[in-house]
DNA sequence: CCGATGACGCGCC
DNA sequence: GGGCGCGCCATCG
């Protein structure tokens, strides 16, 4: 059973719009208020049960886990495979140039 | 209960 | 800028 963490994790996590990305610490920051628990937030999206990828689950349940990246602007990590995030990404508009993203330009603040 | 884990962030070199 | 070490924390076994 999911935690009330995770299920608080994922409702931000949809909230970002196509072709915006939003970061694990300010998941976190806006979750407890500091980024101590940015760690956890890629945990909850590591075994977030509605990916985006793949067409398992109605479109309105999924978690577009994707759109979060990490504070340096790397993509950080994807259950789907760093290339299917990239490609995700690249797909919404996101420009990403050595395997990162702009955050001034992408970034989507809560 | 307790040690291990990991899609992080930051400071330092 | 790139790489490393360490602290953090919700979860898992």
């Amino acid at each position: 059973m999911r935690s009330s963490f995770a299920k608080k994790v994922y409702v931000l996590t949809r909230r970002i719009p196509r072709g915006r990305v939003a970061t694990y610490g300010a998941i976190s920051r806006a979750l407890c208020g500091s980024l101590r628990a940015s760690r956890a937030v890629g945990q909850a999206l590591h075994r977030n049960p509605s990916p985006f990828f793949g067409k398992s689950s109605p479109s309105r349940d999924r978690v577009p886990c994707h759109r979060v990246v990490r504070s340096d602007g790397g993509l950080g990590g994807y259950a789907g495979g760093f290339r299917k995030k990239r490609e995700l990404l690249r797909e919404e508009g996101v420009r990403i140039v050595s395997d990162r993203v702009d955050l001034r330009e992408f970034y989507f603040s809560f």
